[in-house]
DNA sequence: CGCTATCTTGACTCGGTTCAAGACCCGTGG
DNA sequence: CCACGGGTCTTGAACCGAGTCAAGATAGCG
């Protein structure tokens, strides 16, 4: 039976993803509520918009499966990708201020999120204060995130932009259960480029250096890091200067 | 009589900066709830921290008279601004996840904030639904904040950049009813050059050319810009490049 | 009034960009 | 099944904008 009516019914309290995007401590009968708020999940296709930069802003979404990036355009053409991510995680929290959404997020692969509409969501933190709260924490994060991409744009090398891009998303795939050093690039050589303030060309340079020094595997999009602790080192490694000149 | 012990006493209702921190459409009772949670203003000299990065977090700061800078340090010394803030804007938001500021808060001038206990503040936006909002439009903006200097800093170069970051202060002045086109820095050639993502010396010469182009009057920290259209025009000069080209 | 911070300016260097050519991969269709 | 074609990736060589290093100038502070 092809395309059965039944609606799928997300429920948060079944979720396997509940510890990334709730708060700890929610009661059944906050779940019932929550389920209320939150409507069918949405299905997109690789290369699918979930939204669009300035569109009205309804929703904020939880990725449920597949990964994304957003990114911000300049009107001359220019854009810049703010952010990779992966399930667990929300999007669309930049548009609350405006009523519009400013960056544009796109599924990197066939993916499936929660839909949340704001106005509810808003309604619903007044009687589950943790929730409330724990929507002002995923906020406070996305700004030390974006804080964090802002020290590696202003201040670092290629080596080290890659290393700590390439960190980062070791430590959120085992955060998920997948392997931490053993894993496919879901973005183009351009998309990182991007979102470190690189050329592709750069990017692709550095991972073959990174390649040839045995520190990590890079086959096209597959990568293996094969000596973690050394790319850990590497995302400072005027650190490592400073201490052996001192 | 000096340092007397009548403590001064903040009342957000007859504050001039409330459209900036507050929402509006607050009844007097809302004032009266709010001015019970908010505490006692504090001043700060030149060169004072409001709080340090990795201090326990129990507050966010509505700056009411005064000038900060933000910046997050790495462990090998190097640092990176990552904002300027002015009176009627919020600090500390990055402090709600974690419970511990992730940024250094710095008076650049004489200073003076209020102070809103976080706990309280959560507890109070309960009972108020437009103040909570609020504050989720406010982290919104920061994030939104946060991403364009992701762009600047991906995408510009120092010219844009520097220009940039002049009509951005040029404009919140003149929205705090001070003269948009005549100002004084309050920031260090080192300060801007650090949030830029430049060095000093290019931020000196990239100043003194548009000072010999007669775009903007620069004398030390006295800025006049004298073209401000030319000055918004050249933020992204290769729309215009673009334009002319095809 | 002098001292130190900060700022300006010049000359040279260098990391990353640009431009270009070729390799590789995968999806598509014959 | 394989051949084709377009997009993606790699690599090389030349270039350039910002960084680095250095020397003075200037302002502001004590």
């Amino acid at each position: 039976m092809p395309h059965t009516s039944r609606r799928i019914k997300t429920q948060c309290a079944s979720c396997s993803l509940k510890e990334l995007c709730l708060p700890v401590g929610l009661q059944s009968v906050d779940f019932e509520k929550l389920d209320g708020v939150i409507k069918q999940s949405r299905r997109l296709r690789k290369g699918d918009y979930l939204y669009h930069s300035g569109e009205n802003f309804q929703s904020i979404y939880a990725i449920r499966t597949g990964f994304f990036k957003t990114l911000v355009s300049l009107s001359d053409g220019r854009d810049q990708v703010t952010g990779f991510f992966m399930s667990g995680e929300l999007l669309g929290m930049d548009g609350i201020d405006n009523h519009a959404y400013t960056n544009n997020a796109v599924a990197l692969e066939d993916s499936e999120v929660c839909e949340l509409p704001f106005n509810r969501l808003d309604e619903l933190a007044q009687f589950i204060p943790s929730l409330n709260l724990h929507f002002f924490r995923l906020m406070s994060r996305e700004i030390i995130r974006d804080q964090n991409v802002m020290m590696m744009l202003g201040n670092m090398n290629a080596e080290e932009r890659l290393s700590t891009f390439l960190i980062n998303l070791s430590q959120r795939l085992a955060a998920r259960g997948f392997a931490a050093n053993d894993f496919v690039l879901r973005m183009s050589r351009e998309e990182i480029g991007s979102y470190l303030g690189l050329k592709l060309e750069t990017v692709s340079r550095t991972l073959s250096r990174l390649h040839h020094d045995g520190i990590v595997s890079v086959e096209h999009k597959h990568i293996r890091i094969l000596q973690p602790q050394v790319l850990r080192q590497m995302r400072s490694q005027s650190l490592s200067k400073a201490c052996s000149e001192s």
